[in-house]
DNA sequence: CATCTGATG
DNA sequence: CATCAGATG
């Protein structure tokens, strides 16, 4: 009998420490400081490639977290090219836009509740045409999910993230002038030196510039919150990436990259913000997001 | 605790099944005509991409057989590039040639004893770029072994190949007008119609047009010798690749791609040639050849 | 349906 | 050290 190579793979790539997810008690009695419990969860997921994640039973966030909604980046993948269970998860509905580039960028959402409008990009052609965001709107808030360029080896597209700071924080105070906002996703900016392991190390490396620092601490000064900061102002070595070299997560040598932003005005509902580390299936984990609505 | 996933493919990815090689049987009692038993054995493999075929445990054919040269083509890897259980074997000398493209061609000879002398190509430079032919003398014969250039799909190379049909049987009559020779190796064409499992679908496809064949034909006219097809003339199904694609080897919808050629006067000392379809960590299966030197 | 490279992160 | 695409087979 020959080795049955593709079954290896799908069924035993993954052993048994990983499926923790599966079992772990991710239940949660978080509530908003007036003490009223959370009724709305949102999981963010920088899943780096969708369809290799896929196979590494990402999907079994769903069971773990039994989410309302789910924002995944960096999906590298385009609509016609995605596996039918990604395409189409029991109980909700999918939003999906991919970058022009095939197997670049790209994100997704799911939600249980349909939202009450989708739209794609921030209005700019040449970000847009990356597929780096979903914005859907519910009764109570605008959704937002975005995977920010990164700046690139050596800052070689820190002009692009330049560019689109303004723009994308342009997008969101649009939003935010109609209904707060809840923004989620890889932000790709660590923003203080509390939030990598190598603050020293990494100043001039995409992710930790001064400029990309300088982008988030303006867009928080327009009235938004960065709702894991908010909550957790000391709590070191939070992590939610890690590089694939060099064993950095086992060694938990990593940076925070991905958020939930918050307008100010929603920070009364909020009731917690988990980092997932101990699921598997990309450099990043999930975040978790626990509201009041 | 995370997923061990480097660890888990070089461990788990092959089940047992393939570790038949190393527990099977590979003796054999087989002689010349005239009753002398082996003393020489050869093995060559195609083992597109020798990196990947050393995590598929490729290198246990050499305990499975035991042989005194071991020839590999395609191994898609210059010698910096090689992992070092398979630049340095125990108990055997080792030669490289690889092209100048990266990823692409070459071959590899392991001998136990040193040869006389070892040469690389077929003193034509756009092909010797290619890294397609190692030869070593040794005091009764020339081995030579190839991987010979594929005229690729819709026969975009068919040009190449037929550039190299004469050259390369220049080299090998050459080479025959000094000592007699053993050519091994991938030669990239299934002679007759029992040389494949659908030669009406192939007839212009690469490894059966009639080119190559004519090329295959006119190389056994000037002296030399099918080993496999000498002794089991009608042999049927005796195949040595099979595509990945559909599930082929299962099925053994394959093609005899692979040969051992001797020059007519080594017949009396030939004692057998095996097609070891046993072994897996490629899409071709080693063979080998065993002699009365 | 595999192997590579090279871009990207 | 991973993902992907694209060339190659």
């Amino acid at each position: 009998m020959p080795p049955k190579r593709k079954q290896v793979l799908d069924a035993k790539e993954q052993p048994e420490e990983s499926k923790k997810g599966k079992t772990e008690d991710f239940s949660s009695d978080a509530a908003t400081k007036d003490g009223k419990k959370w009724n709305l969860k949102l999981v963010s997921w920088n899943v780096d490639g969708l369809r290799a994640w896929l196979k590494k039973d990402g999907l079994s966030v769903f069971e773990a977290e039994s989410p309302d909604i789910v924002c995944l980046q960096e999906t590298k993948c385009s609509e016609n090219k995605m596996p039918p269970e990604a395409k189409k998860i029991d109980g909700y509905h999918s939003y999906f836009i991919s970058a022009k580039t095939e197997g670049y960028s790209g994100v997704a959402l799911y939600s249980r509740k349909e939202p009450l409008s989708v739209t794609y990009g921030i209005g700019d052609k040449t970000h847009d045409d990356e597929g780096r965001v979903i914005t859907a709107e519910y009764p109570e808030f605008y959704l937002v999910t975005s995977y920010v360029p990164n700046a690139g080896r050596k800052l070689v597209t820190l002009d692009k993230r330049m560019d689109w700071d303004p723009k994308f924080q342009k997008h969101l105070k649009d939003l935010d002038a109609k209904k707060p906002i809840i923004l989620c996703g890889d932000l790709n900016v660590a923003h203080n030196e509390i939030d990598l392991a190598n603050p020293k190390g990494n100043k001039r490396n995409a992710g930790f510039t001064q400029e990309e620092r300088d982008g988030f601490t303006d867009l928080l000064s327009e009235g938004f919150v960065d709702s894991f900061r908010h909550l957790y102002p000391k709590k070191e070595k939070q992590y939610t990436f890690w590089t694939y070299m060099g064993n950095c997560r086992a060694k938990n040598v990593g940076w925070r990259l991905d958020y939930f932003v918050l307008s100010e005005r929603l920070v009364p509902q909020l009731c917690d913000n988990l980092i997932r580390t101990s699921l598997y299936g990309s450099d990043h984990c999930p975040i978790t997001l626990l509201m009041h609505m």
